[in-house]
DNA sequence: GAATGTGAAGGTTTTCACAGCA
DNA sequence: TGCTGTGAAAACCTTCACATTC
């Protein structure tokens, strides 16, 4: 294990619900977790939680299960949430504004200590003890507060032009709220948040009478 | 083609793409379209989409490409987004508030007609011309106002005795926002929108610079 | 000539099933 | 006995490559 091989998005995806059932089982003070309630919580199989993790080392102790506190620490090393990553929100309006209050972020380690708009009514107002840039300024600012990863909410019209300005402030991650494919270059790492996707979905699949299977994430 | 032979939820997901794709080309008034260059605006390969679309039918001319009007008809036909649907929207908090006004929603047909929540001051509030009705008459009101899909967007805590409530009801399609799974039936569809999922997935590629294949939505 | 539609090949992910260990 | 860790098998998904059609 711990070899190069290439982990597949899925696994790394599952790995955010271990993480999660992980953290519902230590509060309720359980000591160890078999792969088979692990699953159970989540919806998936034990053989699926087993080799997902056995990618990673060897956590469990056979006949016993895996040791929920240290898995969970085990876990978060893993993800990189075992620290806190400095967040730039680019975009305060309606999903912006939201997500500026969004504990689940904070509650990861990500968190927004920067937000930018080109509002004027919106430039200097305070959102949760942060006050809006101008987003003329967002280059200069992204280093200044060495910021690591920038969430972007802004109109799919913009959204280019902005993650270019990212791109050009030397950041490498970038999570994308708005409905659009964007170019940046291989060594900065995007990912889209597609919330109509979903919703889509559930269409089809009333649509189509489809079988379901898993429920992912 | 077009035997019961099931579709991977990853075309599904990809078909959102092509559609969004397709209404920039319409707008710019593109007739046609190659494959090859839908798969370019949406980070896909060529092959990828032919077969994604060979799934449902022939829609396009060998040597010429895919009419691009027509062709954004049958993936909305396919979606089941020719039409609308009703929507119910359970927890005006933070992300229920943003997802009221979130436009790209209703720009696929899903329009939030309901608002409920269980806080007394917000009880009697007008959001965007839709009263907050008191989450005890969920039941009742969902089916009255014909509710076809019920948003969830409330505390991880009470979710599954909210979407119990909507499963009594007798809705069949559940977006949930809330960090937990949720037991239904298996005749309920229930999809899951996770956003630390994709942050997480960003942290994980940096601290192990994980090299980056596609770009899924 | 250009680009679709599609079997077949290739690659990846999941599941199986069981050896091995507490 | 119970449950992990893991090769091997099965299932699934993507890419190739080319016959086909406009």
């Amino acid at each position: 294990m711990l070899g190069k091989k290439r982990i597949s998005e899925s696994t790394i995806h599952r790995l955010s619900l271990y993480y999660r059932a992980l953290s519902v089982l230590e509060k309720d003070n359980y000591d160890t977790v078999s792969s088979k309630e692990l699953a159970r919580r989540e919806k998936l199989t034990p053989a699926q939680v087993r080799k997902d993790l056995s990618f990673f080392g060897s956590f469990g102790t056979r006949g016993l299960g895996y040791p929920v506190k240290e898995l969970k620490t085990q876990i978060a090393g893993i993800l990189g949430i075992d620290r806190t990553w400095r967040v730039a929100l680019v975009g305060i309006g309606n999903i912006g504004s939201a997500l500026v209050s969004y504990k689940e972020f904070s509650r990861q380690g990500f968190q927004i200590v920067k937000l930018f708009d080109n509002d004027q009514r919106k430039i200097g107002s305070n959102h949760k003890g942060i006050v809006v840039s101008d987003i003329r300024n967002l280059q200069q600012e992204l280093s200044d507060a060495k910021i690591e990863v920038v969430i972007v909410a802004v109109p799919a019209t913009v959204a280019q032009y902005i993650v270019d300005d990212i791109v050009n402030a030397g950041i490498k991650a970038i999570l994308n709220f708005a409905p659009v494919n964007l170019k940046v270059p291989d060594d900065v790492y995007i990912r889209h948040e597609n919330m109509s996707m979903e919703l889509e979905y559930l269409s089809f699949a009333m649509v189509n009478n489809h079988a379901q299977k898993r429920v992912r994430a």
